[in-house]
RNA sequence: GUGGGUGUAGCUCAGCUGGUAGAGCACCUGGUUGUGGUCCAGGAUGUCGCGGGUUCAAGUCCCGUCACUCACCCCA
């Protein structure tokens, strides 16, 4: 029987020590700053909820096994959400009556599922939501190619390390059934199908391609249309082509951004026409990475009014893969800027009105809190991160000065206190950037 | 839910056919009085994941269990 408590976080959830805290950071800023810049604001909301609103359009599976459930002393039953959308969708229509359509919203929630952990999938991640309500242009859809070109840019990713890929329902349902002949109630196990196209061997497909009922030749046909790209497009008839947002956009210019694959599906019930994700291209990470999709129907659950959505999740797990995988992790930021030492401890209130000086000129600065030897303080401040000690010495002190060393030239130079900020602040800005 | 791999100091790991634990790095102290990164000397640290079994004796063999990890299933 073991003593003590353990110390590793509850399985499939992390710890992010300052280190890794700082590497996140960084990266997440960049992704808000790009979707801020689009106009997106960002809001929030509550990680319970109750579960009726995933056991109306989640998948079967999330409801059935993946939800975290818990009942209250009140007898309802809540979910740690699994994912944002219905949460946003249930924002949205409570708001309609305020809001001015459309509406561009982010966020970056937490969300839980009971999983078996493994790479790519944890029980707890962190996921931006990018969605904009109220609009059925395909001028979305355009305007969220341009926004995950411009997020990928903003990590250090370039074109040839991940690809776009979409596809939209209303082709996928009109190419299997007006082209491979499916009835209309084996679309949805068809449509599963091609998800697992890529994955399985051909046998396998074949062998499942029977159970559902297609014949030899509609297998085959199948295959052909999945796999043929943009050619499946012109057996299409111009009324389906007409209904479709993602046609629209394959015929604008930012058509070049997106590579239109019958083979994307993705697995929730909810959405409805345009479906689009980004795959790595690295062999050693041949992945999702994220995705999305349009939702015309959603808000329907709390209140009568259509509002459609357009929205995509990007995960912080399969982000960080990707990340890595190609030497894109940014470096933790120092700790400090700059460690005022005194020698003495009677010396500590100098010490400490000359860290003050620097932090009103905005340089993060720490002093020691117990009093060691000098030398094993500067070594303690340049394993932080330090670029600059300032000593405050007895002799230095009674005659007005400190002395400010950059660690890493060695140089020194004795200053009055009050001509330390301005020349910390010079020596930081001179070097290489600390980030 | 299914299958494989792994669990030994803070980290990375070594411990051959069973005889009651080691290295490197990191950490701490010192090499005299107010100056780091090198060097030298010294030091602390583990119930060898947990429980049970076999044995005179188990880190080492057997069983169970938990955790981590990879793949499958599934999927934002």
């Amino acid at each position: 029987m073991s003593q003590f408590l353990p110390t590793a976080p509850y399985r499939g959830t992390r710890d992010f020590l300052p280190a890794e805290m700082s590497v996140r950071m960084q990266v997440f800023q960049h992704l808000y700053d790009v979707i801020e810049r689009y106009g997106y604001q960002r809001y929030d909301g509550p990680i319970l909820e109750p579960v009726e609103i995933y056991e109306a359009k989640s998948s079967r599976e999330i409801v059935e096994q993946q939800l975290y459930t818990l009942t209250d002393r009140g007898e309802r039953r809540l979910a740690l959400r699994p994912e944002m959308t219905p949460s946003v969708a249930r924002m949205i229509a409570g708001n309609a009556g305020k809001l001015q359509f459309p509406v561009r919203w982010y966020s970056h929630p937490n969300c839980h599922r009971y999983e078996r952990p493994q790479r790519g999938r944890v029980r707890e991640h962190w996921q931006i939501n990018v969605d904009v309500f109220g609009s059925d242009s395909a001028a979305c859809e355009i305007e969220f190619f341009e926004l995950i070109h411009d997020l990928m840019a903003a990590i250090g990713a370039t074109p040839d390390m991940w690809v776009l890929r979409v596809n939209d329902r209303v082709l996928l349902d009109a190419m299997l059934m007006g082209i491979v002949g499916v009835a209309p109630e084996a679309v949805r196990d068809v449509a599963g199908l091609a998800d697992r196209w890529e994955k399985y061997p051909a046998d396998k497909l074949a062998a499942d391609a029977a159970a559902i009922g297609l014949s030899d030749k509609q297998f085959e046909r199948l295959g052909e249309v999945l796999t043929g790209g943009r050619a499946v497009l012109d057996e299409l008839p111009a009324e389906v082509k007409e209904r479709s947002k993602l046609v629209a956009v394959l015929d604008t210019a930012a058509g070049d951004l997106v590579r239109f694959d019958p083979l994307i599906v993705r697995g929730f019930d909810y959405y409805t026409s345009t479906v689009f994700e980004v795959f790595d291209t690295h062999p050693d990470n041949r992945r999702s990475l994220f995705g999305g999709g349009r939702y015309d129907n959603l808000v329907g659950l709390y209140s009568a009014q259509r509002i459609p959505g357009l929205g995509f999740g990007m995960g912080d797990v399969t982000l960080f893969d990707f990340l890595g995988t190609h030497g894109l992790l940014p470096e933790p930021r120092n700790e400090i800027d700059v460690a005022v030492i005194a020698t003495d401890a009677e010396l500590a209130d100098a010490a400490r009105s000359v860290a003050k000086g620097l932090r009103g000129a905005g340089v993060r600065t720490s002093t020691p809190l117990d009093v060691r030897k000098l030398g094993k303080e500067i070594q303690r401040a340049d394993k932080s991160g330090a670029r600059v000690v300032v000593i405050v010495g007895g002799n230095d002190w009674a005659a007005g000065t400190v002395t400010v060393r950059d660690l890493r030239t060695g140089d020194q130079h004795q200053l009055t206190p009050a001509d330390v900020p301005a020349r910390v602040r010079d020596l930081l800005e001179r070097g290489p950037g600390t980030v």
